[in-house]
RNA sequence: CGGGAUGUAGCGCAGUUGGUAGCGCACGUGCUUUGGGAGCAUGGGGUCGGGGGUUCAAGUCCCUCCAUCCCGACCA
């Protein structure tokens, strides 16, 4: 392709709207244009590297057994409203109206139609296992979309639904998916970690978040250097990290007038946050929760829910006149001892390990010094409520656990039968019996995974793509275009690349070498040819765009060269 | 949805006490130049986010709506 002809209208400065580098470079490199928050349009060069990443999804999605599909993009309502998720899913789905008011949605995920297609479709155990994917876009109205095409409100999925007809028939096939995503992050050169995460309210188990670190994720991991355990930090358990050093002393009533924050606590006591334990009053489904960690560590909300059993919107921290009712006490001075009415308490577990510990006294300006469980009060439940930090042991192996941010490029998950279920999908087994299909599904997001990329292969002057997914794999230089040698040499290079069937930019515009140089380097294309005044010696530069330095090659060696470094890097 | 900010040429920005709307880059033309974002000359390009109000006069002041970005909440 000739740059002279390509829409590429790379942009100088840094656009207003971007803060993180490869939204940044998205746009500067004129891969994509924003056409309204959250949704992006993309332009020759970014649509290329799209069909990239996606023809690496797709080749090992079909080694590992999986069939391409497509689905629809417009849902009918029925289909969302057997599962029960057309009000689940609520203002995040895009929904309109046909011309006979029926309704429809635009597919914030496809699980309903798989679903449907599979219970229209497969009667017997004869036509199971399965593994059906689309690569398909999806539409989010998301409250707040992000970062470019990070959290956007119209992205590409690849999505892949896998049925069976039995746990083990999953594990199998979740295990495929597991192995086949490994394969497609390590060609899209990037450095992920696979994560354990929450399946939450869901249902479902064995649930896995492909992430890839960066500062800019939006989720926070927990992981181990020694042994590799890695998990999201809404998951990641704790281990009790304390040891009973001190004899109990007789617990005593203080007064702290106004003293109501931990950080109030700490200038006023001048004791560490670590002898607090704060109680934080909740508002659960049917009663009052008060849950209890240490002054220095923050409660882990997905870990009350699990085991109140309840969904995300059934818990809510108190109001003052809750707080008020339940304590006798003003905001700011809540305890376990003594609280007023049905009041589950739930205790993390590292309390019970602590002495003489500070807890609000249920009345106003009042604290008590030398609290300990057992003796002052008991919960109805010792569990592990909070957030990891770093430092922390590792639940596996007690090496001190790190804490990094990750963007989530994929999720894996055991469905079970919650859709086979809600809809109906059953099989005939041998012996003549009804079951319900056991299903499991399996995401990437794909502008995503480029973004990703991005993030990590990139410099001050601009992307660094990795061979597998560059837009081209060569771009040629001829620094003078007016000069008759250089040109003619650029152009015969080009001719036999592309003969060759390699992809190749040739840089044919009549502008100064610097401005060439600045945008294949702003490209990102992995390997550029340098046609300069050294044509009348025979020789022309390959430099690649991961290297500082360049290579001077004789003319006649710059093709094999360039075929044998495409084939290394691939 | 709460908090903060921004909106002026394609992009990045300036515009003072209200008084003829500007700069750089980009774009068109001509000449010179040509190994890391050239120089000179010349030309074109604006509902100043929309609507309303105050005023002799509004990019500027007031009200309102909209859009965009950031932080937070939220996110099968």
């Amino acid at each position: 392709m000739r740059l002279s002809q390509l829409l590429v209208p790379t942009l100088r400065e840094i656009p207003a709207e971007a803060e993180i580098p490869s939204h940044i470079l998205m746009l500067k490199a004129a891969l994509m244009r924003k056409l309204a928050s959250g949704v992006y349009i993309y332009l020759p060069l970014g649509q290329r590297i799209l069909r990239k990443v996606e023809q690496i999804v797709r080749e090992e999605m079909d080694r590992a057994g999986s069939q391409e599909v497509l689905m629809a993009a417009l849902i009918p309502a029925e289909l969302l409203k057997e599962s029960g998720r057309w009000d689940v899913f609520g203002p995040e789905m895009f929904k309109l109206k046909d011309r006979n008011e029926r309704d429809f949605c635009l597919g914030p995920t496809h699980e309903e139609v798989f679903t449907d297609l599979i219970r229209n479709e497969v009667k017997s155990y004869r036509q199971l296992p399965l593994i059906l994917y689309q690569i398909q876009t999806k539409f989010r109205d998301e409250r707040r979309p992000r970062f470019g095409v990070m959290r956007s409100r119209e992205f590409i999925m690849k999505d892949a639904y896998s049925f069976d007809v039995d746990w083990e028939g999953l594990d199998k096939s979740f295990n495929k998916m597991y192995e086949a995503y490994c394969r497609i992050f390590d060609r899209c050169g990037l450095k992920y970690l696979v994560v354990e995460a929450d399946s939450g309210a869901m249902g479902g188990k064995d649930s896995k978040e492909f992430m890839v670190i960066s500062s800019i994720g939006e989720a926070a991991i927990a992981y181990c250097d020694n042994c590799g355990y890695a998990a999201n930090e809404e998951k990641a358990e704790c281990l009790i990290n304390q040891e009973i050093v001190e004899e109990m002393l007789p617990k005593e009533k203080v007064y702290t007038p106004n003293v109501r924050t931990i950080e109030e606590l700490v200038n006023f006591l001048g004791i560490t946050p670590n002898k607090f334990v704060k109680t934080l009053i909740y508002k659960g489904k049917d009663n009052v929760v008060a849950a209890l960690v240490r002054g220095d560590r923050d409660l882990n909300e997905t870990k009350l829910l699990n085991i109140l059993g309840i969904r995300e919107e059934e818990l809510e921290l108190a109001d003052a006149s809750i707080v008020e009712k339940v304590t006798g006490a003003k905001v700011g001075f809540a305890g376990p001892i003594g609280l007023k009415g049905e009041v589950i308490i739930i205790v993390d577990n590292e309390i019970p390990e602590m002495r003489n510990f500070i807890v609000g006294a249920n009345e106003t300006d009042y604290h008590i010094k030398n609290v300990n469980y057992g003796r002052d009060f008991k919960a109805d439940v010792v569990a592990d409520i909070k957030n990891v930090i770093e430092g922390d042991k590792c639940p596996r192996c007690g090496s001190p656990l790190k804490i990094d941010r990750g963007i989530e490029v994929g999720h894996i998950f055991k469905l079970g039968t919650k859709y086979s279920d809600a809809l109906g999908a059953k099989y005939v087994d041998e012996g003549g019996n009804e079951k319900p299909i056991i299903m499991g599904c399996y995401g990437i997001g794909i502008n995503r995974t480029v973004a990703a990329i991005i993030e990590q292969h990139h410099d001050e002057k601009g992307i660094i793509w990795p061979m597998s997914v560059a837009p081209y794999h060569v771009i040629i230089v001829p620094v003078n275009v007016s000069n008759e040698a250089q040109n003619r040499v650029a152009e015969d290079i080009y001719a036999v690349l592309q003969k060759e069937g390699i992809e190749v930019l040739i840089d044919d515009r009549d502008l100064r070498a610097g401005v060439k140089f600045n945008d294949a380097d702003l490209l990102g294309i992995p390997i550029r040819i340098t046609v300069g005044k050294k044509v009348d010696d025979g020789i022309v530069e390959i430099k690649l765009r991961e290297k500082e330095e360049a290579e001077e090659v004789k003319i006649s060696d710059v093709v094999e060269k360039v075929k044998n470094i495409i084939k290394e890097k691939m």
